[in-house]
DNA sequence: CTCAAACGAGACGTAGCGTCTCGTTTGAGG
DNA sequence: CCTCAAACGAGACGCTACGTCTCGTTTGAG
């Protein structure tokens, strides 16, 4: 339906203005004017500017091949240390924090983008993790990433407390613990 | 600043309203003629219809001593699981479950508002599921309740999966082993 | 009873919405 | 190389909600 050139125009521009005025700030005037496009040709593909960066976010790290690094050393406490230090590090990097907070935040309204994201990225990702957990002969591995990853979840997007090295630590332990 | 019969009157009508209209569908103006006030009565004592319904949830909440009754018979995993359940049962009720969502997640743009929730609703329920667990001889028990609730969270908010009654066994299961 | 604070009502200019036309560009099939 | 329909850019349009503002009225503590 949408020229490919035109798409990626649109794509190239929301991630640039979304820099400048935030994921509020987006409007599909403001994004008709920074992609140098016509208002219809946006809506003809996108339905709201959050619909435009999601896109543009899943078609980057499609992109790139989106793959997730899960360390795999053969120690498997010292390799989930690293895992959960590098999402934690990526969660509270000022702008990812607040890009990754916007969109999950305005995915709530639109279940069918939730789908979309459950099964483009975060999907893939969890399923690396449950791999390193089933390559070190964890029962229930996508069960027990979902204990690793649930309550740094929770303590970022509720903020109830800082992610510092001692609680990763203990953390990590305490789903081992309950891997057996 | 603000006289008591006119939050009252502020607090009931949102609460009204948004069964009618939705949570996006609440407008500062819509909010005004449902109340009966003038806007610039609301513009007063909130800055926006979020903020207005999530002061009127808290007094409510508060309002019926809001306290959460975590079971405690002695036997924990038993326990646990009718606590999980309820917890669970309250998620997926359609209503509460549009309210919460709507409501957790537009609050990500108010960090200030998150506070709050933390200290008027979350933690105090999170702090009796704690309770419950140093009742048990459970060591760290504020982790192990993060340990608990985060998957639960997680599971909810990314619709990664259903809540059946197998998943909550294993999940209370799985925890208290963590738990030691 | 008094009078300042709080109020309701609603006018005002602004911004972004989503729809719509209109003339122009583009690129695949003949 | 030509054709012509699909896709496009530009922007006008009416609409809704925004947040600010005035103005006259109500309310309740002193």
């Amino acid at each position: 339906m949408a020229r490919a050139s035109t798409v990626l125009r649109v794509h190239r521009a929301v991630l640039t203005l979304v820099d400048e005025v935030g994921v509020e700030g987006l409007t599909m005037e403001g994004l008709a004017a920074a992609a140098g496009t016509g208002k219809q040709t946006l809506y003809r593909s996108w339905s709201s500017p959050l619909h435009v960066l999601f896109d543009s976010l899943l078609a980057r790290s499609e992109a790139r091949d989106g793959r997730v690094d899960v360390p795999d050393t053969g120690d498997l406490t010292r390799d989930l240390r690293v895992l959960v230090d590098g999402i934690v590090a990526e969660l509270t990097e000022p702008a990812a924090d607040a890009m990754m907070r916007a969109v999950l935040t305005r995915l709530q309204v639109h279940p069918e983008l939730s789908d979309e994201l459950q099964h483009r990225l975060l999907g893939p990702q969890t399923a690396a993790i449950a791999d390193r957990f089933r390559r070190a002969g964890v029962a229930d591995p996508e069960q027990v990433t979902e204990l690793l990853l649930g309550p740094v979840f929770h303590r970022w997007l509720l903020r109830t407390g800082p992610f510092d090295e001692a609680w990763v630590g203990s953390h990590v332990a305490r789903v081992l613990r309950a891997a057996g």
